[in-house]
DNA sequence: AACTATTTATAAGA
DNA sequence: TTCTTATAAATAGTT
């Protein structure tokens, strides 16, 4: 454009090229950084060398910011592809999910028992401690049935053992005319205890184990 | 600039503003061509109006393309920095990442009873398969040492009851000089049948359930 | 990198 | 928006 009108063409001289390059490189630069103050509006410049050297102007935020944007522009016509963030926000919420799919994951250990507690943070113990109240109700509320559907078989066998003693009991009596029985007790530390007898080392059937098993069985129980 | 020099700062008149817009826009985008063909470069080009509007120029291939190569080139001198991705590979990460979540979630559900399991699809149900998989694991040990707990209590309380029943039994015999007492049998379905006796509506002491409360304990059985 | 003759871009007005 | 035009800005060629 000076001192003889410039062909739009390719400049030859390598070294006319190179300081050309330099020289209109500045002044494109310098042109968009004016348009985007006067205009308000957002600018992003890439320019690639001839030999791949990279020159780039982001008027606002960053170039990936930018870039973002202009995906989220560019491809609206095209409502198909779903949520393109500007990239603090996608960086922000790839962090985010990180975090909580590492709490849950951590959740799953801690309560299970494999992770050490010791390798969560306060943050995370807080988060999981919300968690675990929800849980809490739940696993409380599996014990209460479990519970009671244990209480309700011990509660029949029991009840049908001290009938049987009973039985047997009146049974002595009435055929003895007095108690050299002493009654049975059922003491606070879940031990039995009959006076006249050492309860050391007294076989059971096996039969008791069977039907416990049977009764929480491998396919009941906690298998929900 | 013409006709008075224009401050570097925002034109407050909007039609001046607008106009100035639209006229540099033009501008620097055919600088941009003329800088691509003089020097041979690659020049991407993005503007977005005050209001948002998108205006572009690739002086080669694709704005896509040339977005590629700068996130190349950009990132290749900063490794440090860990995963700033191509946006594909963020929004990849960003959907997976959700996905996990969203199946631990219904996990979760799942597995308290909280959802209709209706909601899950087939994919989801397969990764659930998995993750119950390893649960499974850790709730059948738990049940085997509860079963375990359960049991041996079970046994010392039968064994004592057997014992005592025994005692007496031997006690009646001994007084009795005969059997007029039939053998207490124990039932696969866990019920007892004791010859002589109809075994309903038995009292027991309440003693039974308090022992068996503080056993599982509001803070102990699956309290962990 | 600095200079400068010119061309080019563009602000204001129509 | 586009055209005109006076003038500022950019820059090719030179040093």
């Amino acid at each position: 454009m000076v001192r003889g009108k410039v062909q739009l063409r390719r400049i030859e001289n390598p070294v006319h090229r190179q300081v050309t390059f330099c020289k209109r490189r500045a002044g494109l630069l310098k042109k968009a950084r004016e348009l985007a103050v006067l205009c308000d509006a957002d600018i992003g410049i890439i320019i690639f060398s001839a030999h791949g050297k990279l020159y780039e102007l982001a008027t606002k935020g960053t170039m990936e910011g930018l870039i973002e944007r202009y995906k989220m522009t560019s491809e609206e016509p095209q409502p198909a592809s779903a949520d393109v963030n500007p990239p603090q926000e996608s960086e922000r919420e790839i962090s985010m999910l990180k975090q909580e799919i590492n709490l849950l994951h951590k959740s799953l250990r801690y309560m299970f028992g494999e992770g050490t507690s010791g390798h969560m943070t306060l943050e995370e113990m807080y988060a999981l401690e919300r968690h675990l109240e929800i849980w809490m109700e739940h696993i409380r509320t599996m014990k209460m049935q479990i519970m009671f559907q244990e209480i309700q078989s011990l509660k029949n066998k029991e009840g049908m053992l001290r009938a049987t003693n009973e039985f047997l009991q009146e049974k002595i009596v009435e055929q003895n005319g007095h108690f050299d029985v002493a009654p049975m007790t059922v003491q606070q530390n879940g031990h039995f205890d009959v006076a006249p007898l050492t309860a050391t080392d007294i076989p059971y059937p096996l039969t008791i184990q069977s039907q416990l098993n049977n009764f929480w069985g491998p396919e009941q129980g906690f298998s929900f």
